[in-house]
DNA sequence: TACTCGTGGTC
DNA sequence: TGACCAAGAGT
């Protein structure tokens, strides 16, 4: 498969106003348009908003940020806690950073709790951005969702390129290569294909389109508004797109993690940098694991060089095996006791002595939830 | 451009 | 059951 370009597509800006409409009618039947799924797409008295009418731009925006390479389903719950406690900017921009990432908590990509924050900070200090290029200065805010933002909350003729989008395009154009490249291409046609009139629902319906019929596997392309247009059902097999994307295994290591408990029952965590993975969570100490190395040297070691304490590890509580992105870990955790010496943040921002209890008011990542569960049943 | 950055749902 | 993949952004 050679290199093409996007003139080797077809053109389909004379035919967007037909497939504008196939889709809207679709949409207004099969459409997600319930407020128990989205609520932040709906006016206060639970009516889908007219074109003329605008919704709350708060809700808005952390519901895009929120969504962002997270499922619809795994989102609301936080979004409704999250709106209860932070109900106004003021209110999150008063917030400290450990309250945030509290509620952010288990929802992963840390960096954007954090982001959040600082943009409401910077958001009660001037009037709220009006233009696509204002939201996309805001940190953790990107092309897709200042244009989800714009387009929900205001009806402003902003484009999206979501998962589902790109799924979408790259098989109505049938589109001969992975998903991550040509950006441009795919910001040319969502663009293109843009209902001006309704980009607020043409949005909504696009994206809907791809998550329920659209779909990774097996789409459901006898319900499609637009097989008659799809390049990649004329081709006879749609699943062939979008072209797969070549993977590299994931790199696997074992992690050592101390539990150490002091005489007055505190166990001893520490909070990670800001940057890199995890930024800013809280976590029990730990570290990789060397060849050759057994973990109870392991745990000891990295005690020694991150906190600088002597400690002694002693039995096992519990192995967690945990896969994130772009590497696949095993921590072994062990009980320890402090023999000598007093805990440095060395390797990391703070570290901290606290009661059983008191773990509830720190941010950890799932890992070390269940590492916490564990240390609880003991 | 290519890589990092989480977690849970789904088959 | 491991692999894929979600309303992507930042560097």
């Amino acid at each position: 498969m050679g290199q093409r370009s996007s003139a080797e597509h077809r053109d389909l800006s004379a035919l967007a106003p037909e497939l504008s409409q196939s889709l809207l009618d679709w949409w207004e039947i099969h459409g997600r348009k319930d407020p128990a799924l989205k609520p932040w797409m709906f006016t206060k008295d639970g009516r889908w908003p007219e074109p003329h009418e605008h919704l709350n731009v708060l809700e808005c925006w952390i519901a895009e940020v929120m969504l962002q390479q997270t499922q619809l389903s795994v989102v609301l719950p936080y979004w409704q806690r999250w709106m209860k406690t932070f109900p106004s900017v003021e209110a999150l921009a008063s917030a400290s950073l450990e309250q945030v990432r509290l509620q952010w908590q288990g929802l992963g990509y840390y960096s954007r709790a954090r982001r959040i924050h600082e943009a409401a900070r910077q958001l009660v200090q001037r009037p709220w951005p009006g233009d696509l290029d204002g939201w996309m200065a805001l940190p953790g805010i990107g092309r897709t969702t200042a244009g989800g933002i714009l387009s929900s909350a205001l009806n402003a003729p902003a484009p999206i390129l979501d998962g589902n989008v790109k799924r979408v395009l790259a098989r109505l154009y049938a589109h001969e290569r992975p998903l991550s490249r040509d950006q441009h291409v795919f910001w040319g046609w969502s663009e293109t294909l843009l209902d001006r009139s309704r980009p607020r629902d043409f949005n909504q319906a696009l994206m809907d389109l791809g998550a329920t019929v659209c779909t990774p596997r097996r789409p459901d392309c006898a319900q499609c508004p637009w097989w008659e247009s799809c390049a990649a059902y004329a081709s006879g097999d749609p699943s062939n797109w979008p072209v797969v994307e070549e993977r590299k295994p994931l790199p696997f290591q074992v992690i050592g993690i101390g539990v150490v408990i002091n005489a007055a029952g505190e166990v001893l965590i520490d909070q990670r940098l800001e940057e890199g993975l995890l930024g800013g969570m809280w976590e029990f100490p730990g570290g990789k694991q060397e060849s050759g190395e057994a973990i109870e040297a392991c745990i000891a070691r990295e005690f020694m060089e991150e906190l600088g304490i002597l400690i002694s590890v002693e039995k096992e509580l519990i192995t967690v095996e945990h896969a994130y992105s772009h590497k696949k870990l095993r921590f072994v955790v062990h009980l320890c006791s402090l023999i000598s010496g007093e805990p440095q943040p060395i390797a990391s921002q703070q570290v901290r002595w606290v009661r059983l209890d008191q773990l509830k008011d720190y941010p950890f990542p799932a890992a070390n939830a269940r590492m916490i569960e564990a240390l609880l049943q003991r």
